[in-house]
DNA sequence: ACCAAGATGGTAGTAACTACCAGTGCGGTA
DNA sequence: TACCGCACTGGTAGTTACTACCATCTTGGT
């Protein structure tokens, strides 16, 4: 058990982890993704290049490797089942923006914020990061439909699922693209909710937290 | 001009091309993408690994190369503007698929069909695959947005644009991956269309091709 | 004090990919 | 018909991401 056995040990591998991974944004941003080798990276966070290895499998998951993923397939779950897919999914990713980006003074980000920032750039502007970026987020369509199915399976359902929560993800991309151009001025959630709407409608999105009629993809 | 210079060297160059994909797509189906080397391929297609990555790129262009991309966007354009974005975009993906599988008896695929269906196992089941299929998917995204604005620029609509255009490739994603599953035995275009209708609304595709009331997404 | 286990480092090897240069056959031209 | 340009192909050497396999050291519990 890695997880609990001891804090002094987790704590030690997450502080290396963490270091490493800035070192390498940091230097993916400065050279350019291609033209560091993680050989650059390990020597800049002052391990050796197979340190680098056991805390990130490739090079690509130096900048994508986070734990926000998961947030959203738990956040799905609570959501109330009477409501359309797209609704639901969609208010799940709204809430985890808002989690994600809060804690902002007037128009300056958190130090979480701008390292999220430089991060989402890397991915939007690098083919390879790009790629892997959006196999994560189809990875995190199916988590999102095992947590809507929960029990039953009947495959016409999954389908639906799939499609609706393919849909919500990519839709999720653009806002995030956007916000990327817009260095992060506009508000997260906000890009989110305009871009649901741009593709399902405007009744979609709700404003306020209650329920709605549910329309489409139910 | 490489294009119409010469129709012998153009025609050699395309069939070692097609040669050097076919067989690298059947041992890729065979031994696995990754148990496979580009030097296997080239072995198996009688020619020079330098040769193989003088057609070839990079060794998913193996598998991902088609042109069946570009004319989704064309067929964008040609859609009445009268209708909603998601229906535009929505019709042209189902009339492509509906071009790419035609002229299949019955239950056999066409060897073109079969062709395809094998790439897209590849594409799903292996990483790499997957994840530059996705990023292809993101470039005939871009596509499409500037086959829809044409000459208008405003951001807003860009954005929409965006919106729209990610979320219906999301679900064809899904409806390929479906018709993967199914080994083809289902119709293509059928299953665009049923997805279409389960993240968009029933109300958004039409089984007949005649412009129907536009509603979200414009 | 001692042992189990996790974290780190080193070495050697594979494979994708990239210049750089050389040979060979097709295509138009004198 | 002879000739030159050019596209296509092949070879060599090198870089880099990544992977075993093994040795060392530190940490945590007995």
């Amino acid at each position: 058990m890695p997880d609990q056995h001891s804090t002094l040990r987790a704590q030690r591998r997450a502080e290396t982890q963490r270091a490493i991974q800035a070192h390498a944004v940091r230097l993916f941003t400065e050279r350019g993704y291609d033209a560091t080798t993680v050989t650059d990276v390990a020597e800049a966070a002052g391990v050796s290049p197979m340190t680098v290895y056991r805390h990130f499998p490739t090079k690509e998951d130096l900048v994508l490797i986070d734990q926000h993923g998961q947030l959203v397939a738990e956040r799905i779950a609570a959501t109330p089942a009477t409501q359309s897919l797209v609704r639901r999914i969609g208010s799940a990713l709204i809430d985890s923006a808002t989690a994600l980006t809060s804690g902002r003074h007037e128009n300056n980000l958190t130090a979480d914020g701008r390292f999220l920032l430089a991060r989402l750039r890397l991915m939007i502007s690098t083919p390879a990061l790009r790629a892997k970026h959006l196999d994560n987020h189809y990875a995190l369509q199916q988590a999102i439909v095992a947590a809507i199915e929960d029990d039953a399976t009947d495959p016409e359902t999954t389908f639906h699922a799939q499609a609706a929560a393919s849909a919500c993800l990519a839709v999720l991309h653009t806002a995030l693209v956007r916000w990327a151009e817009d260095d992060g001025r506009a508000e997260l959630p906000d890009l989110i909710a305009k871009a649901l709407a741009a593709a399902f409608g405007d009744d979609i999105v709700d404003t306020r937290r209650d329920a709605g009629p549910p329309q489409p993809g139910g």
